[in-house]
DNA sequence: TTGAAAGCGTTACCAC
DNA sequence: GTGGTAACGCTTTCAA
């Protein structure tokens, strides 16, 4: 039982391998970073150390080896802690592709009073963590912070925020455009767009999406319509008091002709929406089609809401593309890259109701 | 200027510092570890230091103080690629409790493939990253997988799985009890649970929530019933052709007594329930009350559906603290943490209607 | 084929 | 108060 000894040793190094086999250091790693063969080390000699490192349980300490490479393998997320937008197909996409490239994803989260507060840096930022940084702060970042990041001489990208360079966001003006041609394709004509008004300044998309829908409704030579609900509550005491359902049932019973189509910022309009057709009797898709932006076609809703699928799983995957181009080329800035949304038809979209063809 | 010369160097470190300010690597790092008052170091020689740092922008290696501490304040969070379940208040809670004892969490998801192959064991596990390990797995753990885990010696424990050890879940018995008790009180006496079929294998949620509610029917002297839906589907392709709205319809018009009550597993069977209740033309809650389990009060449904939330956020918290525990003492085995489930009224669950009551 | 040795940046102990 | 120095575990170059 030549393993009894080793058994409950704390810290299996390559110098315990090498102890345990008799040869150096040196010839240890060599095999086990299978340069065995390249430095001509016997096949037997590389054998026994390979069953060493399996008897002795080894794993190689990454730090050590970080240390050395001047490398991690790792790379930081970073953003702020309560409004963080973070679909599992974006966390999927991102550590997926990590994962092909041997590294892993660090999640960051950082207290908005840090953020704001223009002298103080989350710990992420002030040590030398991570070979490179994600930031996907969905709200306006302080410029502060943006300054303070890019000085740091450590490759940095941004995420769903709409910037020239450096950052990869979902096409949100086309996907605009998409929603709306698909429906014009059904042929409808009275297509109104329910998205949500405090919220302008908020994100770029509350602008793209709207503005791609009138595009594609000017093409088309139809008249647009924009309904822009109140920002939707952000706490729970709110979300019971929220009439946002109210305000929906009463424009669409106001409206003259009634829409034969919307197109939900959201998931949030949508089932505002969904809830004041219900009331209504109005059934999806026979009397009116709804379409939605978000990150999949949802399977938890039973009936699958039609939904302008804005690719996180992509969004996720260039991300890290972008930031390992950037890693490989420091200082240099590549323009950003825009990832088309996709139409996933579910079951709430159809053809025009009869009566208006 | 005379920080012009250093502007674009590469690396800045503590000998940098050194040498910038003439003091010796020592001094350096004592000051910038705060250890200055206690090494009585001349308060100028201490501003000097940290000025010095500041204009040359340094910032510590992480991996050079991990390979000297041998802790590398990562946390790896292992779980499987595609079924992971990672509610963003699981994420917080992770995040947030490492964050308040300085460490980071480090995303490893494995590719199923991985995790079933008894030989191959995934990067994460054949290195030293990290100082301890939490497993979140849903769907059975391959027994071959926990055993090359534990083997490890590394910490590691479990998350939202029903074991006796190490292990942080939730409460679903109680919550169970809890959901049926609160409607009781309410005065109904037929009260549905609908879950969903071919799961009871599973996860023990499915067993454990249909259990608690059954104990607090028997306790309140009234009759259960469960209704179990088929397995929701997992292909968008399979999700169009669902037919499970239809099924509870059909169950809904066939029952007699009607319930005017219903528990539902999770937002699938919810949402199912929902959508049903609506083509009958049942209003909420006025006609039927209807509650679920899920993570949170979701904002984003409009008209909030009455949760018994599973607490992730304090099932975040409860792990960190745990693996911390753990990581103190090695070795040790500790009880596993249940956690509670609560009750957020939402707008979707109220008195027993007149009629019966 | 194998071994010796230097160095990555940090910490900490021990002299001065 | 301050400075030298060893050690952490790994990689890699150079000799033997």
């Amino acid at each position: 039982m030549t393993d009894g000894i080793v058994q409950k040793t704390a810290r299996v190094t390559a110098a315990t391998i090498a102890a345990y086999t008799g040869l150096s250091r040196a010839t240890v790693t060599h095999v086990l970073n299978g340069r065995g063969a390249e430095q001509r080390i016997r096949q037997d000699t590389q054998e026994r150390v390979l069953e060493a490192a399996r008897v002795l349980g080894y794993r190689p300490n990454a730090s050590a080896r970080a240390l050395h490479t001047g490398r991690t393998g790792n790379v930081a997320l970073i953003q702020s802690l309560k409004g963080a937008y973070l679909p599992e197909r974006l966390l999927l996409g991102l550590t997926e592709a990590l994962g092909e490239n041997n590294m892993y994803l660090t999640l960051a989260e950082v207290p908005d009073a840090v953020l704001d507060d223009r002298a103080y840096l989350p710990k992420v930022l002030r040590e030398h963590t991570a070979d490179g940084l994600i930031i996907n702060r969905i709200v306006g970042i302080p410029p502060s912070f943006t300054e303070a990041v890019t000085t740091l001489n450590t490759p940095v990208i941004f995420l769903n925020v709409n910037r020239p360079f450096d950052t990869v966001f979902p096409d949100d003006f086309n996907g605009g455009k998409l929603a709306a041609q698909y429906l014009v394709e059904l042929g409808h004509k009275h297509i109104l767009y329910v998205g949500s008004s405090a919220s302008v300044e908020y994100h770029y998309s509350h602008v793209d999406r709207q503005e791609g829908y009138r595009a594609a409704m000017e093409e088309a030579g139809l008249p647009s319509t924009v309904f822009l609900l109140p920002p939707h509550p952000e706490t729970d005491e709110q979300v019971l008091k929220d009439a946002r359902v109210q305000i929906v049932r009463s424009y669409l019973e106001a409206a003259a002709p009634r829409p034969t189509a919307i197109v939900a910022y959201e998931l949030a309009e949508a089932m505002a929406v969904l809830h004041a057709v219900n009331q209504m009797q109005i059934r999806l898709p026979q009397d009116l089609s709804l379409v939605m932006f978000h990150h999949q076609l949802d399977h938890r809703f039973c009936i699958p809401i039609t939904t302008l699928c804005n690719g996180m799983h992509s969004v996720g995957r260039e991300a890290v593309n972008l930031l390992l181009d950037k890693i490989g080329s420091p200082g240099t800035s590549f323009p950003s890259r825009v990832v088309p949304i996709q139409l996933l038809e579910g079951a709430t979209s159809g053809p025009v109701p009869n009566l208006v063809r």
